[in-house]
DNA sequence: CTAAGGTCTGTAGCAACTACAGACTCAAGG
DNA sequence: CCTTGAGTCTGTAGTTGCTACAGACCTTAG
């Protein structure tokens, strides 16, 4: 009777382990404001819900699709707020996404040179070599 | 006849202006041992030559090729000691090239997963929208 | 001779965590 | 009841690769 508010209560390790995420990480978050400050036992220890849980979630998946901190709390005022519209949020994906492919761009040139570079290579036990001559130009 | 050593001295500001590089950062490369400690005047100002643009140059072209300080490092110390060949260089290139590889992969995966999430968006001014509902699920 | 600019040093800040140390609390076993 | 081991608490320092001060000095042109 006492669990009547329903949905399990966890402590951090159990957030930790149900999320994937690292168990200090969840503290960062709570510290810089992207999860709410959790009620807490009488000795302080912090008392995690399902809420906890969708909320970390969200940051986690939004991590891995490279979005950053102040991206992930940007949607999270939104969405806290209830003033989020499909267009908004569509907006900042694309920009998003822009920065996304403006980085697979840089890697794609990137790896360009060094591929060519790598296979005028000899490969022998020489000094020479056009990797360095290629910095050192 | 003063400099009769041959190759302009500059300071700090002219190596930045050269290379383009921040004049911070020409300090921290000599904080932490990738250029050498240039000579100085009586009344302490860097003196830099020649040597030291060839070598911050390189420093530079490294990190645009996305190499980190520590492999950076690890190629200078290589060729200080003059020690590097060709085989070897190429062996370092190529796991670098590799992670950066890698890298594309991932943001490639990333930009997949966004972009066809972003294109079920109805971009209109509605609260439900597929992209948070990705991030929610 | 003064004022403006360069340079010097050490240190703090950024992102986004991660990893302690040292104190506390809790549950189970003897 | 007491101990022991594991979990938790806090604040703080480390990571990477810079970047940006503050406050003191030096140099040079007018």
């Amino acid at each position: 009777m006492a669990d009547h508010v329903s949905g399990k209560r966890l402590q951090r390790a159990e957030l930790a382990r149900r999320t994937g995420c690292n168990l200090e990480t969840i503290r960062y978050y709570e510290k810089t404001g992207m999860i709410p400050d959790p009620p807490r036992t009488v000795s302080g220890y912090r008392v995690y819900d399902e809420a906890h849980v969708a909320r970390l979630r969200f940051i986690l998946r939004a991590r891995e699709l490279g979005f950053s901190i102040d991206e992930i709390r940007g949607l999270l005022d939104l969405v806290d707020g209830g003033t989020q519209t499909c267009a908004e949020v569509k907006e900042r994906t694309e920009r998003h996404l822009a920065d996304i492919r403006a980085k697979i761009a840089d890697l794609k040139r990137i790896e360009q040179v060094l591929a060519a570079t790598a296979a005028q290579c000899s490969g022998e036990d020489v000094p020479e070599c056009p990797v360095l001559e290629a910095l050192a130009s």
